[in-house]
DNA sequence: GAAAAATACGAATAATCCTTCAGGTTTCCA
DNA sequence: TGGAAACCTGAAGGATTATTCGTATTTTTC
């Protein structure tokens, strides 16, 4: 097992000023731009100053190290991912099941939108993977999908809950990173989104049937 | 999108006298050693050589570069991966859905045995995916799949059979994969083999009830 | 308007890594 | 046994990169 030192992860100091706060967001947008044109191997603070039309010193000023900006555009993303998939799940007006076909639909159209960004974000996880803050994103996702599992089947017990919770997350996850890691068609997106929800609907009638 | 040099990941030069063959068999299990004990981050030519007992320059007349270095390690693993699911696959003597329930908790459970490497490998992936030998070793294993779900579904068009047999080996490899990047009980390696396999099932199940 | 605080700069540092190649050693074969 | 082919060596070249820090500039504060 690697033992890492654990990434310090957090921001090194907080923009007072307007220009910084312009310069912060500067970064932000050539990092996310050199992360698509560029991939993983070749995302370099360097490259990413220049790109923003800013001196690399002033990068470091806003952020401790290169797993630190990376884990900012991956974060970025997950909220933003996260409020899309509970606005979903917490629609009334919708069946679980309509939920569940929605939701998987606006995932992976989302998914597919920005491939090259996530996908080098993926590759660059292993930089900043271990950070507290990362294991932390990821449970409160896990708590959202499971209290959609607790409304749809309340009469399971929780821990089969829980692990039905997780896979769905996890499933979603995972298998939208892998499908989106080529470039689609809207056919093809459409096509497997459905696929995909009939295997997420049909698992969770299968529990419903059971408890 | 970036543009890769098309890795070079043929194997430069076969070994004809049985030292040399002991060498390339020391540099991959060095190989695997450095990367299950350093992570794909640190995995350096020369540090596998060290490790083998080795020069550097053995290695390279050998393997063409690093790529290939690594690509021979995952390709080692489908190699293995494959027959062990063809195996299960093919067993007539159990039920589709026997099949496939044995087929996950065999995959699950091979994926954590060696998580170490295999993670590593993961992280690895983007020195060697873009390679044509990449591609073609993940379709052979989409055709096994779905020759299995044909046999299955007799009836279904055989889009939808291509369909779904690439959706569940992705959800298995893309869900196996996810699951063990973190240390697992055997408790837990069961309870999410069964939970996995109860999704496969069901969506089985519910392409049967349709077509 | 001057001192202080915040911000910006970017050359230089220190490290790491992939790969080659010129020259030696071992094995094979006639 | 001697030459050829295969094999092995490891120092050195060439390149890239993350990060720092002394200095310069701008903004704020009083």
């Amino acid at each position: 097992m690697t033992i890492r030192p654990s990434p310090s992860i957090s921001t090194r100091k907080q923009p007072k000023q307007a220009r910084a706060t312009e310069l912060v967001a500067a970064i932000l947008q050539a990092a996310a731009q050199v992360l698509a044109s560029e991939g993983a191997q070749r995302f370099t603070t360097t490259r990413v100053a220049e790109r923003a039309g800013v001196s690399v010193g002033s990068l470091y000023q806003y952020f401790p190290n290169k797993a630190a900006l990376l884990f900012r555009l991956q974060s970025d993303e997950w909220r933003q991912t996260t409020e899309l998939l509970c606005g979903i799940l917490e629609n009334a007006e919708l069946s679980p099941l309509e939920r569940i076909r929605t939701l998987v639909h606006a995932f992976i159209r989302s998914e597919c939108e920005e491939a090259a960004v996530r996908v080098a974000l993926n590759d660059a996880a292993p930089l900043y993977r271990d950070a507290p803050e990362a294991q932390e994103a990821r449970a409160t996702a896990n708590r959202t999908v499971e209290a959609f599992v607790r409304e749809t089947l309340p009469d399971a017990p929780d821990s089969d809950r829980a692990l039905a919770g997780e896979l769905m997350m996890r499933t979603l996850s995972a298998v939208g990173a892998d499908f989106s890691e080529k470039e689609r068609t809207a056919g093809e997106i459409e096509a497997y989104s459905d696929a995909l929800a009939d295997m997420l609907c049909a698992y969770l009638k299968s529990l419903g049937h059971r408890g």
